[in-house]
DNA sequence: ATGCCTGCAAAGCTTTTGCAGATGC
DNA sequence: GCATCTGCAAAAGCTTTGCAGGCAT
């Protein structure tokens, strides 16, 4: 149930809330910019302002609940965090969103912030591909 | 001399764009968004233009003079490309940026990459990090 | 009941664009 | 001289915010 996943963030459970946590559990694509959402919002019939998503996505993130990406394209694209951390590989033919993980890339990342003296907070990893027969 | 660089571009040997590329030869931070580039030109008593900034940014980056980054902010963050390909690190505490290379980590990417069917055009790695004596 | 939410419209930021005049070759 | 470039101001995205009314608890 949504609600609980909300008030346990210490999120009123409002309708605008819950059903953009739904639209994303739901939707095919695990990556949306605000827009999409508002978009997908319509389309189930959802009477939902565009500023509203926009805040209630940036609570979203402050609470955990998703992650905000930047890729390389001036708009935000927002993903449901199900708690296991990833990296993206982003088609740049068609798109497309490839998550993948490699402990060995981890593991290197912090010993080189370590060799400068410092502790990762964060980090972000993007391939741009394109298919290799082109 | 970088009117010849700028030929060499395919670029007109013009004012404001050897302004620009001696500002980014001579900062002492080399990275530096368009803001960053035009307050230096005033500074330098040069009168340039906010959009030409970005227009001739625009311009160097698709002419290969200078990669565009995005980081996690909202703005571009321009570097003049030297032509050795590097990872960066960012300070979230002073906003510091390092620049670091890992040979095992690019043929890890590129692993990975292929075993997923595509090859990488580019990518983009940034360690959000913080001292380590916090 | 009351304090947290939402919608709308307006404003903010970064970046782009149209146009007339200026400049490089 | 002519095409390209620049400055200015206006516009265009994306995102945030102020305010008056609405909703969850």
């Amino acid at each position: 149930m949504e609600s609980q996943d909300l008030k346990k963030a210490g999120l009123k459970a409002t309708l605008p809330r819950i059903k953009i946590l739904q639209i994303m559990e739901e939707s095919e694509h695990r990556h949306m910019s605000a827009e999409d959402v508002y978009k997908a919002l319509l389309d189930s019939n959802e009477q939902v302002g565009l500023a509203t998503v926009y805040r209630v996505l940036t609570q979203f993130e402050a609470a955990g609940l998703v992650i905000r990406h930047h890729f390389d394209s001036g708009h935000s694209v927002f993903e449901l965090d199900r708690g296991s951390h990833h990296d993206h590989m982003v088609c740049l033919k068609t798109g497309r969103v490839i998550e993948f993980k490699d402990d060995e890339i981890e593991r290197i990342q912090r010993e080189i912030a370590a060799r400068h003296g410092y502790i990762i907070e964060d980090h972000s990893l993007v391939l741009y591909v394109k298919p290799r027969e082109d």
